[in-house]
DNA sequence: CTGAAAGCGCTAACAA
DNA sequence: TTGTTAGCGCTTTCAG
């Protein structure tokens, strides 16, 4: 391995005129520059990061703590994250800890170990125990949240309204002339549940809809879940004739099981997603679906990441970005809807 | 920061006695050890890696070079790359290149300076210029690639056989009566596009059917590129009854061309993918494919890497996973398909 | 079994 | 403008 005293015996200067003109601080001569460049060619050095760490106390690394990359929504964050922290010279360190908190835990220590410069967490479960220890034990350590809000602490938070999402969603089946509405949510104790949930409620309230309780269920984010609670609605006597569902991968199932049962989208059953990811254009027909501007959430996640460890105090600050809806051909204005089954959904 | 020496002085011990106790190497006794450790809890000792890893040469960090995480397929083997690392106690760094050798070189030079402890590449393309002169340049630096064969070295290798793939995916559509088929691949310079379109003519050949050279096509991994060229193709007044697509992007987008133009699958149209990715199912219907065996490739990879830090020697061995057909409702029989779509198909 | 001391590769005063 | 020197926090001989 080659060090700084190599190229300083090469270059024939002192080690430290070396560290000067790699970190381009202090003064130098042009001529001995020049000299040193050489010699860094030469040797082929790499400076090693981790020595300059132990002094900088900069690891130029941040970690990013996920419940699992295979889930499209948080590789299109990740991918984020990591484009936006590789411009300023960051790398990441992948975390994926399938909402258990004990793996959070442990990933936490080992990148509090290596010294990471900061920490961003996308875990949408209200389980935020971990967050407030590294918040309380490292008050200094940059940490920012995406998707969640964290009650009782101050801290940099990156969210999409998802109250306006669940407003806009329900909306614009209200608007197409549904009234025979169901929700169907990831689990109930996440951020996003809840308020898209409540976007749903007040858009209802404000059609003068009352919301029938058997319509909203609370399950998991996932396809199969999406499939096994369609399964259950649009079995009723009195069927939904839209489904707003909380994210893509549950209207993912929500198509499956309406396939299933010969209802058929969106002539039949109206139905709007969560997320605008990729699934939404590889279905047919096309899901309408809310769009969250992943990328400049994760972007925004990692510059109040920098900014903190630039400005050395811990800025606390909390951005929420609108999501807008991507009409594709998923709802149908009631009318259009097949008279059949309007009938039997009576 | 709390510091070994804090530790020391809490404990009243030295800190060559802590650092003792924490590595569990060297005599302690059970006393002192004891003492230690109730320090550590009470001052909430972490050690600093980076400063361990000064003397060790050891960062318990692996970088991961791939395309692109948005990839679901890259996702998949991050997963498993990541898992498998985890349970090392290693932290895996994700590198983005989009298949660009300058962006794949900068991350290579930032990892070196970090001293992680070895680079996993799953790069498609047969770009290998930068892992050349990895190998070249640290040839103590545990290396692997997946999916991927270099030429010209020795190199831990990670492989599906590809050509099995093409042959079981084209021998599948054959043994369905299909003698009209065409290959849509991805991009020409890769291994995969390589292997599988000579497993596809062998496939062919073995059935006495001559290689169409207009129904093969390279492209991209894309579903856009599967949907243009699956176009072309089923607008043409001989069009294929079957299609071999490279991957399942390329699958979805011949899924959407052929709804288009109201080509049904699998009456008028059979169709393979490769990968067995989340694409495969939530398409309609449910798409045939090619199953890879990604997780055990990452964990595979990871385990050679390993393996060499263990061993400190420089294995170099070549892993080949075979593929397997998953079946489901894209592919069907000839006679099966509608009479009117073969007329015109002569 | 424990402590003193050297040093990993680098940075940053401080002198010169 | 450059070199000397003292560490960063840890591990590891080597004495004791």
């Amino acid at each position: 391995m080659v060090t700084i005293k190599d190229v300083a015996k090469e270059a024939n200067v002192s080690i430290s005129t070396v560290s000067r003109v790699l970190n381009q601080s202090g003064y130098t001569s042009e001529e001995t520059r020049k000299r040193v460049m050489e010699a860094v060619e030469k040797l082929n050095f790499r400076k090693n990061l981790m020595a300059a760490a132990l002094i900088n106390k900069q690891t130029s690394t941040i970690g990013l703590i996920i419940p699992d990359i295979k889930n499209i929504f948080y590789a299109d964050l990740t991918r984020a994250v990591e484009d936006t922290a590789n411009a300023y010279g960051i790398n990441v360190v992948l975390c994926n800890t399938d909402n258990n908190l004990n793996k959070e835990a442990k990933y936490i220590d080992f990148l509090i170990q290596k010294g990471v410069d900061g920490i961003i967490f996308s875990t949408p479960e209200v389980k935020d125990k971990n967050i407030k220890t590294v918040i309380s034990q490292y008050p200094d350590l940059p940490v920012s949240v995406i998707g969640s809000k964290i009650r009782g602490i101050q801290i940099n938070e990156v969210l999409v309204d998802n109250f306006e999402g669940g407003y806009i969603a329900t909306r614009h089946l209200l608007e197409l002339g549904h009234t025979n509405i169901a929700f169907i949510s990831g689990i109930l104790n996440s951020f996003a549940s809840i308020e898209r949930k409540k976007g749903f409620e007040t858009a209802l309230k404000d059609w003068d809809i009352e919301v029938n309780e058997d319509f909203v269920i609370f399950d998991q984010f996932k396809i199969e879940n999406g499939y096994k609670n369609a399964m259950h609605l649009l079995t009723k006597p009195n069927r939904p004739t839209a489904i707003f569902a909380a994210n893509d991968a549950i209207a993912v199932g929500v198509y499956k099981a309406a396939r299933e049962l010969g209802i058929r989208i969106p002539e039949d059953l109206s139905v709007v997603g969560f997320d605008n990811s990729q699934y939404a254009e590889i279905v047919y027909p096309p899901l309408t679906t809310i769009q969250t501007p992943i990328f400049e959430m994760g972007k925004r996640a990692v510059e109040l990441i920098v900014k903190m460890i630039k400005e050395k105090q811990t800025v606390k600050e909390t951005h929420v970005f609108h999501p807008t809806i991507i009409k594709r051909e998923s709802t149908a204005i009631l009318e259009h809807t097949s008279p059949l089954r309007r009938e039997r959904s009576k």
